[in-house]
DNA sequence: TTGTTTTTTTACCATTTGGTAAATCCACGA
DNA sequence: TCGTGGATTTACCAAATGGTAAAAAAACAA
């Protein structure tokens, strides 16, 4: 049995795993947590219910597992911004960065806010040690060029927070996008230009 | 048995729909459409599940049910935008009662958000008769606005898109700014001042 | 090969959940 | 007061679901 004093996990181990995590990741991103059953999971990985469960502890300990080891991936693109960069350069790119990451990540974005939805039950504790303290100093770096003026007066918590919802909306609203829109055409490269035109524009205000 | 060639449905019946709606609204807001049980619902009504069962013909009814109940509601700041009034001060007018409700009726909020999450399969029908004809008359206005030069050339459809994703968010994802502000205070003061600011600045933009 | 450990399957189980049948209760008009 | 139809409860049920025990199979070290 994997056990926590673990040695080395075994190839098996380490291929199941994987497995198991990306088909929990199809399934908890399409229908919530408790919406999702340990069958669904187990027929997406092609493995049996019971051996899914000798790999993990139970349903809880995948999901906790499968957020915690997106959320790095989840905030890289933050993680880039540049203290030492060009403030409007380095917000219209983070700003590419997560729309770009809503394309290619959709699963993981609507992980997230499902848990979120919820009121982050099981992922509150990550989001203390790992979101808050990168928040935290990513907002003072923009406070920094704001009082530099290198940027206008804004108020860099609610920056972020308009950058999140803007991007992470195609994601997650992509069943209302396609109703509106048509399920055609990826409404991002319209949304980049929309995007960048209205962050850029804030950017831009003259200063206080 | 209340029937769908209804007559006239008795006070009794009146109250306890309501009743129930509200307390599914509750749940449904809460856990999701899978999520929730009608044991859940039921408790939170002050009734019996068969109870239940005996004025709505199941579980996806209550929800259809309360879906199309909002909907209108739930539209209804978009309804307000006023085709003869100032484009700008429609706009930002807009955000800000779309900002209200997010603070007012946020349990609305986070049920539509867990539908269209889910890909809306129970509401797409409601999407396509409600929301579509008046979001694609709401951007002809818009449209017709900058082609009038009274705006800067912009995008109506992701302009909006913008407008619902930020003010949405405060309550769809209130768990997350909990975290990252502390639950204490409201932040939707800031958000409103921050909001007016950035589609403010995306408006006064200088015409092409 | 043989013995041992890891992996997988088979056969279950208890609980939860959406839903039903039928009996009972109750409001109210004649 | 009594009867009638609407409202509510009691007692269920079948299916789904998270999870377990133990045997069987596969992998691997000697």
């Amino acid at each position: 049995m994997p056990e926590s004093t673990a040695k080395k996990p075994s190839r098996i181990q380490q291929r199941n795993r994987r497995v198991i995590l990306d088909a929990a990741l199809e399934v908890f991103s399409k229908h919530g947590y408790r919406g999702a059953t340990l069958d669904q999971i187990a027929a997406e990985a092609g493995l049996s219910k019971p051996n899914i469960l000798y790999y993990f502890n139970g349903k809880e300990d995948i999901h906790v597992t499968l957020l915690s080891q997106l959320m790095e991936t989840w905030l890289d693109p933050l993680v880039e911004l540049d203290p030492d960069g060009d403030p409007r350069r380095e917000i219209l790119d983070y700003v590419e960065r997560k729309l770009t990451m809503s394309r290619e990540l959709p699963r993981e974005s609507r992980l997230f806010a499902n848990e979120i939805l919820q009121g982050a039950p099981r992922i509150e504790p990550e989001l203390h040690r790992h979101l808050k303290p990168l928040f935290d100093e990513k907002c003072a770096v923009i406070a920094g060029w704001v009082s530099e003026g290198k940027l206008p007066p804004l108020d860099p918590q609610h920056l972020i927070f308009s950058i999140w919802a803007t991007t992470q909306h195609y994601a997650d609203f992509e069943a209302q996008a396609q109703v509106l829109l048509g399920p055609e055409t990826d409404p991002r490269p319209r949304a980049q230009a929309h995007l960048q035109a209205m962050f850029g524009a804030l950017l831009d205000l003259p200063a206080q």
